[in-house]
DNA sequence: CAGTTCGCCTGGGGGC
DNA sequence: TGCCCCCAGGCGAACT
């Protein structure tokens, strides 16, 4: 599940292995990864394109290409690998091929097919798109202030774990990190907030900013490993409070971690540390 | 309008 | 060992 951390450690590692190569041709083996335009154009409008710069809002990876942003989302289980073919271990999971210039491919490898790719001109601005038009502020983004999330949350009434999942409000957070937030937020992720004043939502960015810059800093997290990826090989797994820890001791109050559902997902929490008052 | 459910997918785990 | 069933999970769409 490549959250913003991840996604960044694959940005970081493309940016570093691929520099400007160009596209000769894509072999697209699963259409429905490919959102928009419809395949058929989308390979006719990459083909001869250049990678130019690697950047990332969120969970979003965006290749400036010349002419074109390709956006891609690893949803739950997407990888690239970049490599000459003959070094790519042949896959029934490799979906999207793009065959490059200097005689390497980018592969983009997805075991749950949920991953989707986008292609608009560069002159269509990213906030317009469908693929982002939906995604507010990155985490990381420096117009995050307090004065800005509480205003966008100004009498909304939110679950708080389902608020640092909507990715309107914050983008890159997904099931691990959004744990880990309200653990070191010390608060319950079930609980229910109707006045997110400056303050929280002052609080609720730094533990994010301390929570994922760790993260980027670890390489992102390897919980499910049973294929090596490119670039995603982290060690945050290590630095876990709660997430993944179901019975096991809280490093902090020695209590039993908890495993629960909120907003429909599994959720981890320390019912000692963790309370609903704000 | 907000909250819930569904559909997209497949590997893995549990039950037997 | 093997088979069946169900679940996880990001996110948009459809539904209540």
């Amino acid at each position: 599940m490549p959250e913003l951390p991840e996604v960044e450690t694959v940005r970081k590692t493309l940016e570093l292995q691929m520099g400007q190569v160009q596209i000769v041709s894509v072999d697209v083996l699963w259409p429905n990864i490919i959102a928009e335009p419809n395949v058929e154009e989308f390979k006719a409008l990459v083909k001869g394109q250049t990678f130019l710069e690697f950047k990332r809002i969120g969970k979003y990876l965006i290749f400036e290409l010349s002419d074109y942003h390709l956006i891609a989302h690893l949803r739950m289980e997407g990888k690239f690998f970049y490599d000459t073919l003959e070094h790519i271990p042949p896959s029934k999971h490799s979906h999207v091929i793009f065959h490059l210039d200097n005689q390497k491919v980018l592969v983009y490898h997805d075991v749950r097919k949920f991953g989707k790719m986008y292609l608009y001109p560069k002159s269509l601005e990213l906030s317009k798109t469908k693929a982002l038009e939906n995604v507010g502020y990155d985490a990381f983004d420096p117009n995050l202030t307090a004065i800005a999330l509480s205003k966008m949350l100004e009498g909304k009434r939110k679950v708080l774990k389902t608020m640092l999942l909507d990715q309107h409000f914050i983008a890159g957070i997904g099931n691990i990190y959004a744990d880990e937030i309200c653990f070191r937020l010390k608060r319950n992720p079930a609980m229910v907030i109707d006045t997110f004043d400056v303050d929280f939502c002052q609080a609720i960015i730094d533990a994010t900013h301390s929570v994922l810059s760790k993260a980027v800093e670890e390489g992102g997290t390897t919980i499910r490993s049973y294929t090596s990826s490119l670039g995603v090989s982290g060690r945050f797994q290590l630095y876990l409070q709660v997430h993944m820890r179901e019975g096991e001791t809280c490093y902090t109050c020695n209590d039993k971690i908890k495993k629960t559902k909120v907003g429909g997902r599994g959720t981890y929490y320390c019912p000692t540390c963790q309370h609903h008052e704000l």
